[in-house]
DNA sequence: ATTATTTTTATGTACGCACATAATTGAGTC
DNA sequence: GACTCAATTATGTGCGTACATAAAAATAAT
């Protein structure tokens, strides 16, 4: 029974943990850890790229694989729509589209979009809920020259979230969160006291061309973000 | 000159984007394609199989390729050590273990950790300064028996942080961040007022074989969690 | 009709070979 | 010693083939 790559990939793993290569040092290359486990180099090669991904190893080409001194290791994060969010919890999800126009893009929003004055935007606020409480609050800005049809949408059946994905093809984005006191503006729709601390979640997102949409999400109280190694 | 995996899944991330590939409907299989693109199946492969990591492809053996309907994409948010994350900003780093003792584990991180009552543990509270600037505040429970060598290390040059993730394998573990009011003792420390809102990760630590480490990171006010997509 | 069994098929993986590419090494030169 | 340039070498990638595997589809049995 010959070794998988998955197999190389734990053998390896272990031999790492296990200090037999330590942190630092390099380790054989491909052509001799075929020959010793008696599989492809193919083989090797995918079973360390994938532990490459994981930031357990450096990989460089000539130079060599060497364990990662200081692994700088991955979590990843699911980012699932709200709805799935809240629906995975067993929830009801609900959202309500609570203030729409269109008007210029304000100038904190423009730079982080690198959009122009002159280009057409939508405001949009809606509120999420989970089993009919406040779940979250949103504070969006859309760039239409990147979301053709946004304008005219119905946002009734479908959140400017899920109108979004579903529509505006999008390729790269940041992500940034930090803790804040809920926002005079959004408590009110929270229902939660404007001194309560809340999640904040500021949201750029890009399609292949151009800008797509600015977003501010504001959790209700108790919101926690989890992700796994 | 002929196609790299790469410029396969450049091609289909373009189909799909344009919507020549439609959200939910399956996609040629891997030999057309191949035959279409002028390339060996391997390559339409690793081309197919990088998007499907990516969240844009649902595969399934013999029910074929389709695009995911509701791209529930991941992003990678690489966890540096909080040295690395402070120099990174250009700012020194330096830390201060202000508590540290041996007793038994309170049940909270128990149950987190799934540890024992009788298990020894230690108890480390360490203050992270960037440029002499209260940074984050660490309050830790260590699990002995994963640690060896734990008890009896200095953590004056290697903050506790770096000490577990040089010295006790590690493979697996949560984050969990949250927004809440700086607590008193963690409040004092970070030269801040208690009522003010920050970021608290809490997060725990598996080895191979058993239980590391768990840890509550009360950041200063101002902190942000940044990642991309 | 329903269930059990076989066939079919698309993806998953492995192998061996070949060549590309980057980066170190070392030889040669000033 | 410092510099230039070529040889070396480990990883990166591609191809064609072969077989494994899971699951759908088709067939046979009840």
């Amino acid at each position: 029974m010959p070794m998988g790559w998955q197999d190389v990939r734990d053998e390896a793993l272990r031999r790492i943990q296990a200090r037999e290569w330590p942190p630092g040092d390099p380790i054989p290359n491909e052509a001799d850890l075929a020959d010793e486990l008696g599989c492809a180099r193919g083989t090797v090669n995918r079973a360390l790229r994938d532990l490459a991904e994981a930031g357990w190893l450096d990989r460089r080409r000539k130079a060599g694989t060497r364990v990662r001194a200081a692994p700088s290791r991955r979590a990843q994060l699911a980012i699932p729509l709200i709805r799935q969010e809240v629906e995975a919890r067993g929830q009801t999800f609900a959202h309500t589209v609570i203030a729409r126009k269109t008007a210029s893009m304000p100038a904190r929003e423009r730079a982080l979009l690198g959009t122009l004055p002159e280009d057409p935007a939508q405001h949009v606020q809606t509120l999420y809920l989970a089993d009919g409480q406040p779940y979250a609050f949103e504070d969006r800005w859309v760039h239409l020259p990147g979301t053709p049809g946004f304008a005219e949408a119905s946002l009734d059946t479908l959140s400017p979230n899920e109108w979004l994905v579903q529509h505006a093809p999008f390729s790269r984005g940041t992500l940034d969160y930090g803790a804040a006191l809920a926002p005079d503006y959004a408590a009110a729709h929270l229902n939660c006291p404007s001194d309560a601390p809340v999640m904040v979640l500021d949201r750029c997102t890009f399609g292949p061309e151009t800008a797509v949409t600015a977003v501010r999400v504001i959790y209700a109280p108790g919101y926690r973000l989890r992700m796994q190694i």
